[in-house]
DNA sequence: ACAAGCAGTTTTTTT
DNA sequence: AACTGCTTGT
């Protein structure tokens, strides 16, 4: 390591830096097993056999991005480029294992040892390595978002705050206020008077609470998400020897949605590329979706001059999508204030033009979607070819009720995660005390979920804990009240038997299941026969890890999504209908989507409105939604909803949809015919709707 | 002093 | 469904 010594203080401006890579010997075509001229277009031959350096790919929706990505990791392998040494940075795990299988496909499985996933997922092994340069054990355990929050809470009691009964902000919003300011390089006066105004009382609040959740963290062995990239980034320049070795090792850097990366996950990919300087990021700023959680759209405007000697190449012919459908994605995205000069265009032909359909509530929007897609489905669209879009995890509470019921399988994407139920957290409470025992947040929890014990015995307790460490697991009897010891040292026992030696991970779940079980009826008395079926799924998911640690990482960083459990398990042979977010849809494309709720208020968010930035992201959104289209577009939303607070009341369609000509949008509404104008009048599903009005039926 | 239970409020989007 | 604040019970 000290080899690096007289280098470093020559090149402290990382940023600046530029390396020469001389270019590898062109390769012959004939050389290779793919002809990539052939399978790829002129432009997506261009960014897949490009040679080193950096690169910017701009790919409009539906251009063959994904493709070319593949192809490039295939050319690269092909051209001699150890594919270890090749990284491919996803936005999601499942994105990267797709594309990487389907590279493997096209090379017999040369591509396999390609490393790719996530930033938080690639950071997470450099930092297993090299925690203890950060003063970090390297069994320490992550945070997500709500375990966070719970350590901020933690601080927050500890400060003895006096309010005089002004409210202070939830946990959760104080996380989120941490998580944007460290995302941003914003000082959080300045981002919470953006934002938050309201707060701007607590600023100084805010900073002692930070200082002291920062140095819990350290403390305790913990890491939340935004650590994960900002301590690589920090274990980079305070060790330039580990930089450098890391870099060492990406002979070539390839990023898939670079428009939704964060200026962290910018400088990250410098880093990465700091040795070999070969850089593709691959991106479109129309489909830029993550603005609230610090994505920069800058980034990627600003990346030839981060990258000084950027190859510019533009990925403009869309293959998915029929003309109707492309022609209303780019009057949408030419109404967004800064105005992209992309137009896409396809040779697809006309198609059918996108329909708006009205629905009376939510229960008939419902119903018409279950209705068109069985139908389509008889028409002989696999299910898995279509796909429901909404703007929240709950706006499909209805529809699922309704596919339920008709018996159409689906898998919803977004919605709440497996990791995050309440009882799916206690059991990796167990799991993570017994990995770090310094985790107090997660000793917090089991420890409520005895007896006779709440906030404050469990926080004796923890402070007990922490300074036995080296006895941790031993339970003194004579310090504790009879009240719950027995219960206590049951609970100990089952640790101390996860935590010994050779125990392998599936027992080591099985066992805090059925410790669990029982407190699990009491606590969720009304509803735990569902939830004991998630532990069982739980169990039986163990099996695929090969230790404690693995299997913790996993399920912070790549939940895993509730409703696709209870798919899985049913012997359906037929892929299921996929129901997804906008945002979790980024990337996929279906031949019909539906969008639902396309409400003013849900899309655009009523937190967006009055803001004119957010207002123009919840616009990418929907562009974003439309061009998943492949043939055919419905968006539909219902007149009247419920709210608790006042019962029903009329809704407005979305505000970017009213005024759009029927030629590029054509409005449809539901009729219902009356059940004795059918043969089978009992049946629910024989009531037809129709869903694509001819213009004769527009009367109502 | 602390735990537990009840009622009313509040929910974006995600690694 | 989860969080907060309030009341009651030990």
């Amino acid at each position: 390591m000290t080899v690096s010594e007289e280098e470093d203080n020559k090149c402290d401006r990382v940023m600046a830096r530029r390396f020469v890579i001389r270019q590898e010997a062109p390769v012959e075509r004939h050389h290779l097993s793919i002809d990539y001229a052939k399978e790829l277009n002129e432009q997506q031959y261009a960014a897949a056999t490009a040679q080193g350096g950096p690169q910017l790919v701009v790919a409009g929706a539906g251009t063959g991005k994904t493709r070319t990505l593949v192809y490039r990791v295939a050319y690269l392998v092909e051209t001699g480029a150890p594919p270890e040494q090749i990284v491919l940075l996803t936005f999601t795990r499942r994105a990267a294992a797709e594309m990487l299988s389907r590279a493997s496909a096209l090379l017999d499985g040369r591509c396999r040892r390609v490393r790719g996933g996530t930033f938080h997922s690639f950071c997470l092994g450099i930092l297993r390595q090299h925690a203890g340069r950060l003063d970090y054990p390297n069994n320490f355990t992550i945070l997500d978002a709500s375990d966070s929050a719970d350590v901020i809470d933690v601080i927050r009691s500890g400060l003895n705050l006096r309010l005089d009964r002004k409210r202070f902000p939830r946990k959760r919003t104080i996380q989120s206020i941490f998580s944007s300011v460290r995302n941003r390089d914003m000082s959080m006066e300045d981002f919470v008077e953006a934002r938050y105004p309201q707060f701007l009382e607590f600023v100084e609040v805010f900073e002692q609470l930070g200082a002291g959740y920062e140095r819990y963290k350290q403390d305790h062995g913990l890491m939340d998400y935004d650590d994960l990239l900002i301590k690589t980034l920090r274990l980079f320049s305070e060790h330039d020897d580990v930089r450098r070795s890391v870099a060492t090792e990406c002979r070539h850097v390839l990023v898939d949605e670079y428009q939704d990366t964060n200026r962290t996950q910018a400088l990250l990919v410098e880093r990465f590329s700091s040795v070999h300087g070969n850089v593709m990021v691959v991106g479109d700023d129309a489909q830029s979706i993550y603005r609230f959680r610090g994505a920069d759209i800058r980034n990627i405007l600003s990346f030839p001059e981060m990258f000084p000697g950027t190859q510019v190449l533009k990925l403009e012919h869309n293959y998915r999508s029929t003309q109707r459908i492309l022609d209303l994605a780019n009057l949408l995205i030419s109404r967004a204030r800064n105005k992209f000069d992309k137009r896409l265009f396809t040779e697809r032909g006309l198609g059918e033009t996108p329909v708006l359909v009205h629905a009376t509530d939510s229960r008939f929007e419902s119903r018409f979607v279950s209705q068109m897609i069985l139908t389509l489905r008889e028409e002989g669209v696999p299910l898995s070819e279509m796909a429901v879009l909404f703007r929240n995890g709950f706006n499909s509470y209805d529809l699922e009720v309704e596919l339920n019921h008709r018996g159409i399988p689906f898998v919803k994407y977004g919605g709440l995660k497996l990791s995050e139920a309440a009882h799916i957290k206690d059991l990796l409470a167990y799991l993570k005390v017994v990995e770090n025992p310094m985790d107090g947040v997660a000793w917090n929890r089991i420890l409520q979920l005895l007896e006779g014990i709440g906030p404050k015995t469990a926080h004796q307790l923890i402070s007990w804990i922490e300074s036995a460490s080296d006895r941790a697991f031993e339970i003194d009897e004579s310090r504790f009240s009879p009240r719950y010891i027995e219960e206590l040292k049951r609970m100990f026992a089952m640790l101390r038997y996860i935590r010994s030696a050779d125990v392998p991970i599936t027992e080591q779940v099985e066992v805090a299941v059925a410790y669990y079980e029982p407190v699990l009826r009491r606590v969720y008395y009304e509803d735990y026969p569902k939830r004991i079926q998630d532990l069982e799924h739980f169990v039986g998911l163990a099996e695929g890890f090969s230790d404690r640690a693995q299997l913790l990482s996993s399920m912070a960083l790549d939940p895993i999504e509730l409703t696709a459990l209870d798919t899985e398990t049913e012997v359906d042979d037929e892929p299921p209908l996929v129901l997804s977010t906008i945002h979790s849809a980024k990337g996929l494309e279906y031949r019909n989507v539906f969008l639902i709720r396309a409400l003013d208020g849900v899309l655009p968010s009523s937190y967006s409105i009055g803001d004119a930035d957010a207002l123009d992201e919840e616009l990418r959104l929907l562009y974003v939604a439309v061009t998943r289209a492949a043939d055919q577009l419905f968006i539909s939303y219902p007149s009247v909803q419920y709210r608790r607070s006042d019962g029903q009341y009329f809704t407005s369609p979305s505000r970017f949809l009213v005024d759009i000509s029927e030629e590029l949008l054509e409005p449809g509404s539901i009729v219902e015919e009356s059940p004795d104008q059918t043969s089978d009048d009992r049946d629910e599903t024989a009531r037809a709707f129709r869903g694509l009005p001819s213009p004769s039926d527009s009367s109502s």
